[in-house]
DNA sequence: AATTAACATCGTAATATTGCAATATTAAAA
DNA sequence: TTTTAATATTGCAATATTACGATGTTAATT
């Protein structure tokens, strides 16, 4: 079917599993990376960065900046995407949560 | 395409991306709360906890088992699914050296 | 030996994702 | 005002994922 069944998981399950899906591209992990090793980011940058279409590299950027991981500033013709560093701590404090609380207590 | 294009990425962002792939399912993150709140696990009960067919929970059992993070043990006409510990430890600290070395620096 | 229980695997339908070319859109530059 | 540069959006093809019924497989039970 392709759909998943969100109906029967809690809304945290949902969303924490929506964080770790959006970062599971290696694109987008990439992307955040060379953010982060700039001072600015320019988009058109990413495209010779990476070696994705622009189309491509675009749609990346979108899904990124759905979960707020990313902040947009227009800068003349060109774009200045950053990271939100309050959600990276807040998403980055949210994954910790999960994984320490789910540990294993057989085997 | 649909397809990824995983040879322009190194393999360090490949697998990373990989793992938060894996954990980017609410029926993934679902099975590993449960198993962490059972001493044992069986996989029968998971069909009833979590609501999917059988085969569809095998399945996720089987993707979460492809990086590792659970061990399987057949007890008799069941399976015994655990968290690895070990494994576990490793990821967190994996995603961890992620969040921190990737700052922001500008905006 | 037949039955049953607990998974795993296969096949398939429905939907999602990835990627790109083509085409907007927007703002600076000429 | 036309042109150009940078990015977004649209449409589409190829592939991946999700889910489940049907069917194996294996081991305990009868």
């Amino acid at each position: 079917m392709g759909i998943t069944k969100s109906q029967i998981f809690t809304e945290q399950q949902n969303d924490l599993a929506q964080f770790f899906k959006v970062l599971g591209h290696p694109a987008r992990v990439a992307i955040l990376q060379y953010i982060s090793n700039q001072n600015a980011c320019i988009c058109n940058d990413l495209v010779e960065e990476i070696g994705l279409a622009q189309a491509t590299i675009s749609q990346h950027l979108k899904e990124l900046k759905s979960i707020g991981l990313l902040n947009g500033e227009v800068e003349g013709k060109s774009m200045c995407y950053c990271i939100n560093v309050e959600r990276w701590t807040y998403l980055q404090n949210r994954l910790n949560a999960f994984f320490n609380t789910t540990k294993s207590n057989c085997c």
